[in-house]
RNA sequence: GGGGGAUUAGCUCAUCUGGUAGAGCGCAAGCAUGGCAUGUUUGAGGUGAUCGGUUCGAGUCCGAUAUCCUCCA
């Protein structure tokens, strides 16, 4: 990909990226449009989905009609993440000039409101007037139609973009490229792409941009689609009309810089200029543009840094599963870049937090907030991956000695490299390159085949259609007044998981709440006409509560009985309500940079992860549970009120990273000076109701957050109750000292005194042991035998005789026996030259002459053996046998 | 969720098929040198993660637990 770089400019005027967006947002609300804020780019509440990957998923239940928009006009800059998928494989980023990870969609919508006409004349004045794009440059694309779904040609979306643009400029698309859903079923409908040819104009002037549209050439590119969603897939992948029309659009951000920036490559655009300029100082490398290893590494490092520290900043750690686990090999690959190709050998990723985030300030302040902590986080991250290469590199060199001769690495220890000791493939493929050796690649693709095949059948998941029963679009959920309804089952399915069948039901009302923002789903009784059956989970699936029972029952229509299990509720409440008091707690007394990275909330206790530097101290802990008792104590009614979000904001709310929040939101107040939270979850009336709080654990759990569980109510009472018993006989056992922790220190070191004189005395008398045993050595045809019974403790103490006699007496023969509590020791050493001249093997004599007499076993080497048996009185004859073989 | 692996001296790690637990660094002391860098010698330091099993004998084999690493989903 030799570069010519391009300098010709395509426009009169310069925009730098903030301006550019900035336009596009205020173009949009000029035309009545309102501007809300990125959804953080991880998901939540959503099984199909790790990650917000497109604008509109913040929507999707506006299509979907699960819920009513605020605004019928809405446009934003959403982050996006995508790693996998047709055109998205994270080994291809950083390859070529504009594929990225992460990416910022600017998009605008109407729900229900206006459609094609304004849509079109729209994008059209943005492009051409705004920002100036020569229409010359621009192409459009409209649907063609499909004869087998039956559907016609786009008719509307090409007139009205007739009386924009030359029709020879309107080209027609088939149903890949112009027909847009949002899965296999849902919402969905024709888009037209608006395309842009940058190439210089005697390239212009030699092949016609038209036929260059859709056909993967670099310079003549897709900057925004509209989609037009007009239609309803069914199951049986018929459509059918929807009753409101909507428009979904997305304009890839950095192509647009790039296009109106005049360059050819995303990467030399000023939305990742500043971090590749600081990764050249860092490096004392120069960026090249090429296509070299060296420059893959600038772009690999801009793109990866901006996906980790969003993702970060947006509440996700890196971790070994989940979108913690894409995010640590995001960041990985960042690190293998560098360490081979820009021969860094430290962490680098961590210093480049700080540009980001000033880069970002306006547009996504949540990173400069969070700046050290990401930048901790990541510090660390790179560390530990920069010690997996290191023992990995380790590994390598030792399986290339031991095929010094083959000068190849096979497949399964190429793959045991990367499987088990985390080091990749490719770092194996150079190194070993470097010195000289092949690895057999196809040999590893198999065995990492074979373990892809094996994890996706473990975690097969099975999942039946839904068989509606009533059309009533979403659940009601009355769980936070009522414990118990009548409703009646809308839709349910079975699916099958790990072997296991189960069914999923959904309620037309529903008092079960289902797991959310740390606190576990209900459990509880479904009664259909006196049969009833247990609910085992509650869970989310988008908007929808999904209860999971393990059988059907035999009538599953008609009025059904709900009744959630109130003990368990009310328990998990109290701990749910101590997490507020606790998150109040600590922010008062270590700062307000404590922010929640998780939770737990069941019914026996609660763990809270939050983000904060260094150990919590003994005496903060003290201090902290002491808040939250008086906070209890004071028995403080708990107000839940549901607001307007702004309004929620302004009583001080703590806004929760990773949770996704309608409009209108729920406020759970616990003293409007102490603790104002967003909240979905359920809580007691007042805080009198936990009666106790104790800290159980205190820990960490990554760089920079740490881990608090604790306890309330009874739990607490009987936490509390168990230490004190506990106590209670630890003074007892060591008849009620008055001074405990002192007693305990010098048993301790009396123990530990007297241990060490035992060792000294026994090693004593084993030395006098073995000095009086060598009166007993009498020459044997040239050679030192002794044979003696002696009085010890253990077998190991004949080794020891042994061993100390071995080296005062040469051409020896040792034979030494003991009755150790009835049972019969033998141990029999054979100096090395005896072993060499007289072809002596003790561990021969052992088996075949000693082991039997004593109705035993042993073995050993040819110098040393030992044998124990049954039978003690037959050590005699032991060594008359030994003596005579000599 | 499914696989693989690790846990041995303060730290980093050895110990081929079960048979007397070792090295390097660090630590302490001695010696050498005018002193230092350093060199050299000696020494201390181990419930071999925990619990159970097989065996005459387990750091080593088997099972469970805990913690950590790692790959895949």
């Amino acid at each position: 990909m030799t570069q010519n770089y391009n300098t010709y400019q395509l426009f009169q005027i310069f925009m730098t990226a903030p301006e550019i967006r900035q336009q596009f947002l205020d173009f949009f609300t000029s035309k009545g449009h309102h501007i809300v804020p990125s959804a953080p780019i991880v998901v939540k509440n959503d099984p199909t989905l790790l990650f917000t990957n497109a604008g509109m998923n913040q929507f999707k239940d506006y299509f979907l009609g699960n819920r009513a928009p605020a605004w019928k006009r809405v446009a934003d800059t959403q982050k996006c993440l995508r790693v996998s998928g047709k055109h998205n494989d994270l080994e291809e980023v950083g390859i070529d000039t504009y594929h990225h990870t992460m990416f910022e969609m600017l998009g605008n919508w109407s729900f229900g409101d206006y459609f094609k006409k304004d849509a079109i004349a729209w994008s059209w004045e943005l492009l051409t007037d705004i920002y100036k794009i020569p229409k010359d440059r621009l192409y459009v694309t409209v649907f063609e139609g499909d004869a087998n779904e039956n559907l016609p040609k786009d008719e509307e979306a090409y007139n009205f973009w007739k009386q924009h643009i030359a029709e020879d400029r309107i080209l027609l698309g088939n149903k890949k490229d112009n027909f847009w859903e949002m899965g296999d079923t849902g919402p969905c409908g024709p888009c037209s792409e608006i395309h842009v040819d940058c190439r210089p104009d005697t390239e212009r002037a030699q092949v016609d941009g038209a036929k260059l549209v859709n056909a993967d050439d670099p310079q003549v590119i897709e900057i925004w689609n509209n989609v037009f969603m007009q239609f309803n897939r069914l199951k049986d992948k018929s459509l059918e009309p929807l009753p409101a029309q909507h428009v979904d659009t997305g304009m890839g951000f950095e192509r647009l810089v790039r296009v109106m920036q005049g360059k050819s490559s995303n990467y030399d655009t000023d939305v990742f200029s500043g971090t590749i300029h600081s990764t050249e100082k860092l490096t004392g490398h120069l960026y090249g543009r090429t296509d070299s290893k060296q420059d893959v590494a600038f772009r690999v490092i801009a793109d990866h840094i901006r996906a980790i520290s969003f993702t970060i900043a947006d509440g996700q750690l890196p971790s070994n599963t989940g979108a913690g686990y894409v995010i640590r090999r995001i960041l990985r690959r960042a690190v293998r870049y560098y360490f081979s190709f820009l021969g860094q050998k430290k962490p680098l990723l961590h210093e480049l937090v700080p540009v980001l985030a000033e880069q970002f300030a306006t547009v996504f302040p949540e990173l400069l907030q969070q700046a050290d902590f990401v930048k901790k986080v990541i510090f660390e991250e790179e560390n530990n991956f920069l010690r997996t290469l290191d023992s990995g590199i380790r590994r390598l060199e030792d399986i290339m000695k031991a095929n010094a001769a083959k000068k190849t690495i096979d497949g399964p220890s190429a793959f045991e490299l990367n499987d088990t000791y985390g080091f990749p493939f490719d770092l194996t493929q150079l190194i070993a390159g470097e010195n000289g050796f092949s690895v057999d690649e196809e040999g590893f693709k198999v065995a990492l085949k074979e373990q892809k095949d094996r994890s996706r059948a473990a975690t097969e998941l099975d999942m039946g259609d839904w068989t509606v029963l009533d059309d009533t679009p979403a659940t009601k959920f009355i769980g936070y007044d009522l414990f118990g309804t009548e409703t009646h089952v809308t839709k349910y399915r079975k699916i099958k998981a790990k072997g296991k069948e189960q069914y999923q039901l959904v309620l037309a009302q529903t008092p079960f709440y289902a797991e959310s923002g740390g606190q576990v789903g209900d459990t509880g009784l479904l009664t259909f006409n006196g049969e009833s059956v247990t609910v085992t989970d509650t869970k989310k699936e988008n908007d929808l509560i999904v209860h999971f029972v393990d059988k059907l029952p035999t009538t599953i229509t008609g009025t059904v009985i709900a009744v959630i299990d109130r003990d368990k509720r009310q328990h998990t409440a109290l701990n749910h309500s101590a997490t507020h008091l606790l998150h109040a707690a600590l922010r008062q007394v270590l700062g307000t940079h404590v922010a929640q990275k998780g939770s737990l909330v069941n019914a026996s206790y609660l763990r809270f992860d939050f983000s904060h530097f260094a150990k919590v101290t003994d005496e903060e802990l003290a201090k902290i549970e002491d808040i939250v008792n008086e906070k209890i104590r004071a028995n403080i009614p708990v107000m839940i009120r549901e607001l307007p979000k702004e309004e929620a904001m302004k009583l001080g709310a703590m806004a929760l990273f990773g949770e996704k929040y309608g409009d209108v939101v729920r406020v759970v107040v616990m003293d409007p000076a102490y603790s104002v939270e967003l909240c979905g979850g359920t809580h007691i009336t007042a805080t009198g109701e936990l009666g106790l709080f104790k800290f159980t654990s205190e820990s960490a759990v990554a760089a920079g957050v740490r881990r608090i569980e604790a306890v309330t109510g009874n739990n607490a009472l009987s936490f509390v109750n168990d230490e004190l018993q506990q106590l209670k006989e630890v003074k007892a056992t060591l008849k009620n000292p008055k001074e405990l922790v002192k007693t305990i220190e010098t048993l301790l070191s009396d123990k530990a005194a007297l241990t060490k004189q035992l060792e000294l005395i026994e090693k004593d008398i084993l030395k006098q042991l073995s000095a009086s045993l060598k009166e007993y050595i009498e020459p044997i045809n040239g050679i030192n035998f002794l044979g003696k019974i002696v009085d010890v403790r253990n077998a190991d103490a004949l080794k020891q005789l042994s061993a100390n006699l071995k080296n005062v007496v040469d051409n020896h023969v040792l034979l030494l026996l003991a009755n150790i509590s009835g049972k019969a020791s033998v141990s029999l050493m054979i100096s090395d030259n005896l072993v060499a001249e007289k072809g002596l093997d003790a561990a021969k004599i052992i088996k075949e002459h000693v082991a039997s007499l004593i109705k035993g076993g042993g073995g050993g080497q040819k110098s040393f053996a030992s044998a124990s048996g049954q039978e003690a009185g037959q050590l005699e004859q032991v060594i008359s046998q030994v003596k005579a073989m000599l």
